[in-house]
DNA sequence: CTGTTAGCGCGTTCAT
DNA sequence: ATGAACGCGCTAACAG
């Protein structure tokens, strides 16, 4: 066990310099492995020394000392609006699984005021779930200054910063127009908004793509739950014990979905066979279990999300270099990805 | 629309000055407000000025330039291991609500690596939520360097830093012995661990109570479920279904009993009459739902912790002076609250 | 009473 | 391998 200061003070450079018998330049070049640019310029023995006397002291260098004078943090800042959301925790995971190797870490500002953090604080790359339209002007003005931004918006522009879109609406409809080949009798599953009415990309979808088949839409047919799995597996319980129940449900997302197949299977229903089910989102989850989740979605979102992200910040720090990068515009399209819970449907096998 | 600057460099306080035609001193002492120790010293005109070229340029103070110099971040880092436990995201939300007003920013750390990460960046103070026995050593190390720690563990000696306690066990056999006084059908409502068996201190208590009660524990009375509500709706609907059912559930945390409500109603059971449901963990949901949760846990934890963990922040920067201050161990004690979900029950209405 | 000068505190990096 | 300058904002001490 080595023993290690205790002065109540946090060690600095110069004491171990001091420690060590060397000048502070010496042990900053030992401490990062770097020389100028040619090869090493350290001899092994002060090289040891210096270690020693680092170890002894518990020198950490100072992030904010060396990012003045650098320009860079080794971090990124993931500024997310819902963090109680899967899909964020999905970014937390991706970005943290692929800046751990590359010596930088991800923080998370739980906060939606982003516009005052990010003008004080520094950050290699800043990743932005949310931009309201008050906060357009700011995000230019930062990107401006010289914070490298990476933005999930579907509307706003890319002006000198990354613009990552995946638009539900199209995807949504190839789901409930694959239901449609072998379904009328289709209900939706959606989290209820604020007001009580069913609003948003996904349930409009649902709704257009019942109406462009000709097919009627049933208002008992539209399970609105409260947001949490449990209230989504009461609400699908219900549909499914109907007198006339649907033969299928589309649920807006796939954490829904998930929920309505636990609570057919617990029916005695067989998913796939006396009901289909599909979700939105594409997440991993869907995928593994069983029956798998047929649903729609972007692929290898966050993965992709991640490596952009951590791709600009080990980027060249210099922002007039940056902008020759072709910062811009990130599209996800949207795929169908039919698995167990909704088959494809021929003549034969549909249900109706 | 205040037209600003667009060259691609982040403003930095020499060329406020050097616009409003001042030194960098005025700037600074404009922007933050105090003079020495003294009454304002900045004459209204040339503050004026200095604020309208600041507003002109976007300027931003830059915090690393100045945590430098003042040792101050305006920071709390709060380290939380499963961002996806709801209690996380309260400890977020009462912290985010005291930092506001004071000008301080939460930054969380999803990592559990905080050992890395706190050595090398500054902040006020730090939320730390789970120590492993590995990580012991390396925590009194930070606080011997003058890191503000306070720790969550119901283990570790507070040396040199704030450890927050909160002690399960007797609070969850008060919640079992609750349902005692009007039950011996009770049943057990749990997260399996991933052995597949249910571990875990709130689960003796549990096994604990009924044993000195003299009533015998039943295997088939323990729902085990996969940690979702989902998955706790569905095993609360099972032992509600069979047909000597419980009388009474004890769920090991609140989400679970609000799970197992929701199932015990959609069954058309009373709850607090035919069926009595108590839960482990005082979060606020159940006391507005209806029927209101009774439960156990501490009181005023979160609002208290992030208390705690901003005076620590703001409190004087000298580390010296901060040991004066008692930093210690903080228990907080758990108590029983019994409201509609599982009421009082007398020798007259009581189930057996 | 108002504003400036000079130097601090970090780790990094260029000449020497 | 080193001394000294550097980048940033802050602030004690000074000049008008």
């Amino acid at each position: 066990m080595a023993k290690t200061s205790n002065t109540g003070v946090r060690p600095t450079i110069r004491m171990v310099a001091e420690l060590a018998g060397v000048s502070t330049a010496t042990v900053s070049y030992v401490l990062s492995g770097r020389r100028g640019d040619g090869g090493p310029g350290v001899s092994d023995p002060t090289a040891e020394k210096v270690k020693a006397a680092a170890e002894r002291l518990g020198y950490r260098p100072n992030q904010a000392a060396r990012a003045i004078r650098t320009g860079r943090t080794n971090t990124v800042i993931l500024s997310l609006t819902m963090l109680s959301d899967p899909w964020s925790l999905s970014v937390i995971e991706a970005v943290q699984k692929a800046a751990g190797p590359l010596g930088i870490t991800p923080m998370i500002l739980g906060d939606a005021d982003w516009v005052k953090v990010l003008g004080t604080h520094n950050a290699d790359a800043v990743f932005v779930d949310a931009v309201r339209p008050e906060q357009r002007d700011a995000l230019r003005q930062l990107a401006q200054h010289g914070t490298t931004l990476v933005v999930f918006d579907e509307e706003v522009q890319a002006e000198g910063f990354d613009v990552i879109r995946s638009i539900a609406g199209p995807g949504c409809r190839m789901a409930v127009e694959h239901l449609l080949h072998g379904h009328r009798r289709i209900a939706c599953l959606t989290p209820a908004t604020p007001d009580g009415t069913s609003g948003g990309t996904r349930y409009r979808a649902y709704a257009q793509a019942l109406e462009h088949a000709g097919v009627e839409e049933r208002e008992d047919f539209v399970g609105l739950f409260d947001g949490t799995s449990a209230g989504a597996y009461a609400a699908a319980t219900r549909l499914l014990t109907m007198p006339d129940r649907p033969t299928a449900i589309y649920a807006t997302t796939d954490y829904a979905a998930v929920s309505a197949i636990n609570a057919a299977q617990r029916l005695g229903l067989a998913v796939g066979a006396d009901v289909d089910i599909i979700g939105v989102g594409n997440t991993v989850e869907g995928e593994r279990m069983s029956p798998s989740l047929s649903t729609v979605g972007p692929v290898d979102f966050f993965d992709k999300l991640a490596r952009l992200l951590l791709q600009r910040a080990t980027g060249p720090a210099d922002p007039a270099a940056a902008t020759a990068e072709t910062p811009g515009v990130l599209d996800f399209p949207w795929h169908l990805f039919v698995r167990e819970s909704a088959p494809h449907r021929s003549a034969a096998t549909r249900l109706y």
